[in-house]
DNA sequence: TTGTAAGCGTTATCAA
DNA sequence: TTGATAACGCTTACAA
């Protein structure tokens, strides 16, 4: 294999030392025109690259970020990964990924690979199924030794940086467009409960109802899972009733397109027959029929402040730890 | 900022040498039961790990892999993404993401950073929308120093690794299965022309209409954009024809979930009143109703022989450098 | 079985 | 304006 040209190959060939070429390398120090431009020359000649590696090791640090999320094919973590990584990019760094599938241990060796890689920080969007006394350890335990930042995601007991989205004001956002257009039965496909963004937004919808905004059906609050099939099977059900909602709310937008599809099997029209709203604005909201009014994160803003936290040290002094954005009400034609 | 132990400092309390601390911590080389029980104990209660970096710098090996491609929210590429991961994963390597955005100078860039990061290896997965004689000159520059495995792509005059699905048998099997069923009035949403696949699959479908499976009428070939938007309109503007077409092929699942789109506008049922068909087999075709039949990428293997030419080193040596993977016909509801 | 010391490719300090 | 050299944290000959 190539061997590759080093800062001691330059300068031999310039005839200076190689404290004269990493001068050159940074613009870090004054150096003669005349040797600059000689030493220029040969790194332009040689397409002369310093090794990162060698550069880490001494000033201990990587410009190195890792991502962690459960799964990249999901389009609500992959949004936020590409604004992230953007902005990374425009600073100098670049991004481990790192799919945990939701599974714990991969978590645990992504967790161990990131910090024997030395990154500078840890973006990590969760997605673990139980949360044990462990993971929180875990984390509390490696929490003052690099930025960890939580996206929409937080673990107890840790002091992680938090970035969210205002998931609270978003819901009620969405309650209060059904609400305004005199809307009363309204159902909402609730998806796993026991997580705490899902109790958040059920707690909002059974106030609503106590508020006399929806006529009170226990059948309109349906459990499930997070997939298109569980939406799709409820929604079906629902439909079916003798008095079928006015609105579905799926909880998240897979389960509300489970639902638009339940309508198409159906033969029912939307908005015509059946309104269905989402949450979360991922891109499979623009790609189905009818286009799915939804809730929209701020992605950009979400990541970038991610992303800030990590590469602005000066984060790590400041006593500002938790950071939420509003989300926005995005109209489309399923409502 | 947390100072890290070194080996030096489990050296020093253990009242051993770094290189015994190193032995112990790769298993290399013999040592006496009682020492490595002393130094295990002191990496035990240190939760000491290695640094990756400086043992990256001796071995000049970082067991990196740069992952190039041009969106992380495309289903299409955060599948392979994904599978290739888990597979790196277990061998010990971690995935660098870089998304160009088709855009040259993004790759350039990440070509750059890659290259200074010392990674082991890099997997490409193309989608720049011009390729100019530069790119060629870059990547054959570099294609000697370290492997380049372009999956589904390929860059004229150069010698990289080439994974590819063997997207020719695949379409060929697709219109075999429409002849099959006799229908012959098909239509292909071609998607951008000029681009290799595209051009091969538009190929086969005229000679299928040569060979007489299909009728010839021109107004069923038609260009486009390769979005749900684009797929949308051109199957409106098809399904309102005198004749509209029995069967619509989307040239990859975008397109034909945008025809899909159109045939709910129209209050048309699929796959009774037209047939539909994708390609690619993204997630998205099994989230749509109805569930779309289209044709699979070998992802798995596609992904896993990947990142084994990067992993095993003594692939480079072997002069076998095309790998061609069957696609698979995945019948849904659509068809 | 263990230790010494060189080397990986940079940067930064200090001296010249 | 430049150069010599130590340091970053690890692995591995080679020596003991």
């Amino acid at each position: 294999m190539y061997k590759n040209k080093t800062v001691y190959d330059i300068a031999a060939e310039a005839g200076v030392s190689v404290a004269t070429v990493s001068r050159v390398i940074n613009n870090s120090d004054k150096v003669a025109e005349s040797t600059r431009a000689k030493i220029q020359d040969l790194i332009d000649k040689y397409d002369f690259k310093p090794n990162e590696v060698a550069r880490s090791l001494y000033k201990n640090e990587t410009k190195l970020i890792g991502f962690i999320l459960p799964d990249i094919t999901n389009p609500y973590y992959s949004t936020v990964l590409l604004e992230a990584e953007k902005y990374a990019l425009e600073q100098g760094y670049t991004m481990m990924i790192c799919n945990t599938l939701g599974d714990i241990n991969n978590f645990k060796l992504y967790l161990r690979t990131l910090l024997e890689r030395k990154v500078d920080g840890i973006i990590y969007m969760g997605g673990e199924r139980v949360q044990t006394q462990q993971l929180s350890q875990l984390i509390k335990r490696y929490e003052e030794e690099l930025p960890i930042v939580m996206v929409n995601w937080s673990i107890p007991q840790t002091n992680c940086f938090t970035v969210k989205s205002d998931e609270e004001q978003g819901f009620e956002v969405l309650l209060e467009e059904i609400k305004k257009k005199g809307y009363k039965d309204v159902a909402l496909l609730a998806g796993r409960r026991g997580v705490m963004p899902t109790e958040i937004k059920v707690h909002l919808y059974e106030e609503a109802i106590q508020k006399g905004w929806f006529h009170h059906r226990k059948e309109y609050l349906v459990d499930g899972d997070f997939t298109v099939e569980s939406g799709k099977n409820e929604a079906l059900h629902l439909l079916q009733l003798p008095n079928r909602p006015q609105v579905i709310i799926g909880i998240n937008d897979i389960i509300a397109v489970g639902a638009l599809n339940a309508c198409h099997m159906l033969r029912l029209s939307v908005p015509e027959d059946v309104k269905i709203i989402g949450f979360d604005n991922i891109n499979l909201t623009r790609a189905v029929y009818p286009t799915m009014t939804t809730v929209s994160h701020d992605y950009v803003n979400l990541a970038h402040k991610a992303v800030d936290l990590i590469v602005d040290k000066s984060s790590l002094l400041k006593k500002e730890r938790r950071f939420l954005y509003p989300m926005e009400y995005i109209c489309r034609e399923s409502f």
